[in-house]
DNA sequence: TATTGTTATACTCTATAACTATA
DNA sequence: TATAGTTATAGAGTATAACAATA
């Protein structure tokens, strides 16, 4: 069993580096923890499933907001609307989501998740989420909970349409 | 002043899609954070000082760390080591670093900040932190310190040195 | 033989600008 | 006049490969 590191204040997690100025300083710190989840993503699924996290994150969207627009996934992620387009493009030319101009509004695209593409979401998810919960065992349910929901917090104080 | 959204569970902070099958993707969860934080940094350091976040992070890590290497910064912050030349070299361009060469191992650099790198250093940490106080007020000051602990716990399970 | 740092190069990711179609 | 989407283009950010110097 490999000797579990305990979390020792102020000194980066790798390197050993005095980081006290900026134990305060929220970007750095889910910067750092960024690290880990995006190393876990790509062995998880980005490598199984040639996924990159953007893609993942559309695809799961669109399965779970069937007739969604491309605007809404762009305000939701706050990506750009070329942006966005390239990564639908990928998306449908691999055969996992469809577009189709809405009736209410024939500017707009409905999207929806083929088959194939829910069973995709469905298998990613589960393989990142398993991932996560492996290699993050040092935090307890109830602080994964708590972790989430600060996180969540956060991210609600986003201004609003800022664009 | 503006309406105060409570954070609904499940829905994405702008766009209002459903998310619930992203819920328990931590990584997810950090990227939505990460744009709220990524905007206050551009708007309290990123753009007030012609700082990119990898930037300041580096001299922050630097001022603190004098006599640090080059290699231990790639390592802290997991990225390559040409990257950390770059960003070493734009750092030193602006006279906030300093290289020399190390007594001990004479390949390593010996890296320093100069006093207007300190002041820096110290005047954007400044900025960052009010910023981010002044935008999460819904975070009370325990629910902040709380958040900073479990992501460093986050962060602590990186693999060690897997390169 | 491994490690530190550098240079040169290439790729990935994302944005801005300009346009079309619809509202 | 504003919004949805697209195309074309450009830039930021980061990595891989190959090398030099030192350990």
């Amino acid at each position: 069993m490999p000797a579990k590191r305990a979390p020792r204040p102020d000194v980066t997690p790798a390197g050993q580096l005095a980081e006290a100025k900026l134990h305060f300083v929220l970007g750095y710190q889910l910067a750092q923890a960024a690290i880990v989840t995006n190393g876990l993503f790509a062995r998880h699924a980005g490598k199984p499933f040639a996924l990159r996290p953007v893609e993942y994150t559309v695809l799961t969207l669109i399965a779970e907001n069937p007739g969604g627009s491309q605007a809404r996934l762009a305000r939701a992620l706050a990506v750009t609307a070329p942006h966005i387009t390239a990564i639908i493009d990928r998306l449908e030319a691999r055969g996992w989501i469809a577009r189709g101009r809405s009736a209410d509004d024939r500017r707009s695209q409905a999207l929806q998740a083929t088959q194939l593409g829910e069973e995709l979401a469905r298998k990613a998810t589960q393989a990142i989420v398993d991932g996560e919960r492996a290699a993050l065992s040092t935090l307890s349910a109830g602080e994964q909970m708590i972790l989430v929901e600060l996180l969540h917090k956060v991210a609600c104080s986003r201004p609003a349409a800022a664009g």
